[in-house]
DNA sequence: AATGAATGAGACTTCATTCAT
DNA sequence: TATGAATGAAGTCTCATTCAT
């Protein structure tokens, strides 16, 4: 096969990474193997390491992508430079996360724990996760300025800190939803809702 | 064969988790071999498996010691019957947190985020997480109805889920903590304080 | 598919044992990969193996020009019937593998050593080695003779003898060279002035 | 199986040795795969390991075992400080080699022409074999000095040079007796007498 | 004729666990 | 009971070669 398009090279890696994705939300990075990726994905193994110098680089492949995908939820959100409710913000984060979550191709929430216990020992995933979440977080920072604009929020609070605040909310969603299965973007709105200023 | 004390027995298991706890917060769960713990546990590789079967229940033994630990978090605050401010409990809780972090033999933290990652896969270890995490919960319930007492939170509102919110600025803390490493207690007490019902 | 022409087959040949033995030089026969050859050709894998049709017969083709080399050496020596001092006939040899190991296109002295170990388990490798150096042995052979007639050896040595020693100088002085670096024609040649007859 | 003993030890790592050494004599260092040696070592692939970190490791360990063993050569030929005969410890020296070579436990002068080939890319080879043989030289620079001292070599002769001469008649026998295979003490004993001076 | 992506057997190495002593 | 050498299945990755285009 001679020299193929670019665009066949990235439906190649994008193969590639759906199917290592799918099988790290099923086992977690260290239980899935070169193997089961590679069978997964329908390629030999030699093709897979022509788009792909190692595991680790796979690794990374899945942790970025899992960890930017948070990043889509701003998508619409933040468009005008209208004040927006933090409340209003975070109950459509939580919706679209668990939309994310109940993609077929694998649980991307999943992804991010395995992401974010990696990060640990691995300093590349360390950097992507770092780099991904400061930038979330500085969304975080925008709705908190326009909640103060309009008085929702005291303007003398530091809109770092109370970033800070309302970004915690999300790893404490994925994580209960995970481990314990009985939140819900109603039932945790509505816990906000009860406890935050409006 | 003189048999040992239980005394005996216990410590030597309390070595080999100790042992175990520090590799595995310097190098994750999967990462840490059985040849690590032997070394660091000063004992033999046959005396470490006379008292755990396998690696996976040494994995188990130290998630249960993280996942538990904070449990203990709650010592003091919930005592008395009086009303309690959700935000001074999280203030003594993230200071604890940070406490408890920050001794010498293995973040607590880092093997509470390994344990979230593997319970994913592992279900002894999930069965552990979801145990411990719902009782913690528990203890949030019980705060939410005492500040719904004071009037601090509407009385319409349902504790359990103010309590899912309450229990997940925990995790919030933690990972950033250890992701992006700049928020303290204060940084985030302050930040709770700017949004919070008071 | 226009035919092209023989000069043009020979040219592409060239290119490719030239890229093969500055990597062989470099890494030896079998720490040189295909993909090396190939890169270091300017050809494709497949326009590669078009003119050999396996790494084996590369080497092969390597070895073969290596081992061969050596008798270019007696180019001029042996033009005329007259008798040849052993002495002199040596010393304009390690002159000249020493301007054949200066080349910059790949040290042919390691070519050969790569060769003898190759010819240990490579029946073609080996048929060529050894029939080069027959041939080789058979120069020294001749001057064997032409030294007895001149009296510098004694009449009733077997010629034959006499050339396995003459001939036992090169390797000693290549593998000398390349392993402790320090021997020179010079060197070698007062050495030899030395022990020899003359 | 508990603490075994020094000598334990030294005999696994000997068995081991002993089976690469067969096994590379027979394929060379590229072709002995870790498989290969592990059968012939009747020992499983994890103890192969205990006792050699890597198949490199086992490579430098043959070569120093092939390169030390011409030592063994001068045992006795060196002992008294009387003038020896360059010619009769060459005698010597070449029919040790030929029972060496004909040792049933793979032929040692086929591992050395691996060596020679190894030491141009394994910097770990290359020392050892650069101070084997320097070692080895010096042992010629003595039989050198004591020819001279008796005048079968002019007192004039830099014994440095001469050494290498001598030393180089070692693997010009090697040689030819692996890849031509008609070379026999004898035959390489009479050219010697037949160009020496004595 | 030329290309180079794809193949897949097989190389090296690790490591949880056992069991003879 | 305790030891730690030994096991061997299984993991990651390489690379000579092919063949659809």
């Amino acid at each position: 096969m001679p020299k193929v398009s670019e665009e066949h090279r990235m439906a190649r890696r994008a193969q590639i990474v759906a199917a290592a994705r799918t099988c790290v939300a099923e086992q977690g990075f260290h239980k899935t193997t070169m193997a089961d990726v590679i069978a997964a994905s329908d390629l030999s193994a030699g093709a897979v390491y022509g788009y792909f110098k190692s595991k680790e680089d796979i690794v990374a492949a899945i942790a970025e992508e899992a960890l930017s995908s948070v990043d889509e939820l701003f998508g619409s959100v933040l468009l005008t430079g209208e004040p927006v409710s933090p409340l209003l913000v975070l109950e459509r984060i939580l919706k679209h996360i668990v939309s994310m979550a109940e993609r077929p191709d694998g649980d991307i929430t999943k992804i991010a724990l395995q992401a974010w216990a990696e990060s640990l020992r691995n300093p590349a995933v360390k950097a992507i996760a770092e780099d991904k979440y400061r930038m979330l977080r500085g969304r975080f920072t925008e709705v908190a300025r326009r909640a103060q604009a309009d008085g929702t929020i005291p303007a003398d609070a530091d809109p770092e800190q109370v970033a800070q605040v309302l970004f915690g909310f999300i790893p404490g969603f994925i994580l209960q939803r995970l481990l314990i299965g009985d939140v819900t973007p109603q039932s945790y709105t509505a816990g906000l809702r009860a406890i935050l200023r409006d």
